[in-house]
DNA sequence: CGTACGATGGCTGTCAACAGGTTGCTGTCA
DNA sequence: TGACAGCAACCTGTTGACAGCCATCGTACG
């Protein structure tokens, strides 16, 4: 999907709306910004030096993802997650990786496909911290991604701004704690299997577990 | 969620970008405006009105529905959908409304739900053409609504514009011939029995279906 | 005749400014 | 002292304009 920046062969020319999602998504689930604080357009405009219009139009794209909520006379807020929007967040979540899962333990040829996965487990096991909530994230992604079907990868990365201010309200310790290699190492195999069910299963039991024990 | 005007309870007043946002989903989703064609800000901006600052707010808004592609140098383009992009949309959506009909088949009380959905079916009874599109989504809109799921809702909302996009890819007469109110009635009686794992199949078994004869 | 180079038009990216409405404060008057 | 009118600051909605990039076309030169 994505790439390398491949050297010489065209730069990353990103526009500052495209900047300003991204170090918007970073200052929210990272927490600089608090949930339910007020987002003043021209505060962030002259923080993040860009013009009122050029954020607007990334204040949008966030909206639509989950991370900024909306108020009376089109004030915007930092999103606020209460334990039950976590537990729908991670439902609606369950059921589409349980589709990815589906699909990916249907390919008659599984090879790479499980190499894949494998590979990404491996770079999950050795990073610590952010870094390991980045590789989970990406393990969970990959598996979307190699489905092939765009409107699953695409419905899961409008997911994806929900699903980290959801770990970041349960705080990093207790996030890290979900990341177990075993875990998704069971998901894997029942992938390779081929069976449907009991991948779907696998997926199914893992974000229950996952939810409780961000909100418990 | 949402509202009847409320008369003398506060007006609608809606902005310029939310007007804009519907009158060009209706556009697209009729097929006014053909799919591949693209979108020239400067031509859409005098068409409708409005500045090109506030369609691009609501471009922004389309794209991330999936009413709008993006091609090279930020031109943007209306979606074109091939068969394999509304099996693969039709997949996502079924699972989406398998976990609501779960999740409202796991209700202690039912019977509201039920009375409502039913009501729903009922206006599609006696609905025609477009009119009978626009029951059958709000049936299926109102499944994920009554869960409770605010993120389900917006998930399976976020979808509806490509769902619209494959009816008008198939025609009208076809995506009519999806919107049997026997076949809905199963799935609200498998709710009412408060099987879980019969709605989830219903539901299945229906989007399968569905799918099938549009791609046909 | 073919190719390379320069002008031109079209379209997006970005910005600064204006307009309208709401909130909150303050000073005055009963 | 309390309430109300008026004012001021704040914030969003919306707009028009400028700048830069890319594609296309025409032209001149080898």
């Amino acid at each position: 999907m994505a790439g390398q920046p491949a050297a010489l062969l065209g730069l990353e020319k990103t526009s500052l709306r495209q900047q300003a999602v991204a170090a918007l998504r970073v200052a929210i689930t990272s927490g600089e910004l608090a949930p339910s604080s007020p987002l003043v357009e021209t505060e962030l405009s002259e923080m993040l030096q860009i013009s009122r219009g050029t954020l607007r139009e990334a204040m949008r794209q966030l909206q639509q993802e989950g991370l900024i909520s909306a108020g009376a006379r089109g004030r915007l807020y930092v999103r606020h997650l209460d334990s039950k929007e976590i537990r729908d967040i991670f439902a609606v979540r369950a059921a589409l990786e349980a589709l990815a899962v589906r699909e990916l333990a249907g390919l008659a040829d599984r090879t790479t496909v499980i190499a894949e996965l494998r590979a990404a487990l491996d770079v999950m096991d050795t990073a610590v911290l952010e870094a390991r909530i980045e590789a989970d994230l990406n393990f969970h992604r990959t598996m979307c991604s190699l489905t092939g079907n765009d409107t699953l990868l695409h419905s899961w990365i409008s997911l994806e701004g929900s699903i980290r201010m959801s770990i970041m309200f349960a705080g990093l310790d207790r996030a890290v704690g979900n990341m177990d290699v075993g875990r998704h190492s069971a998901i894997v195999d029942a992938i390779e299997t081929g069976d449907a069910d009991e991948a779907a299963t696998a997926i199914q039991t893992h974000m229950d577990w996952a939810s409780a024990n961000l909100v418990s």
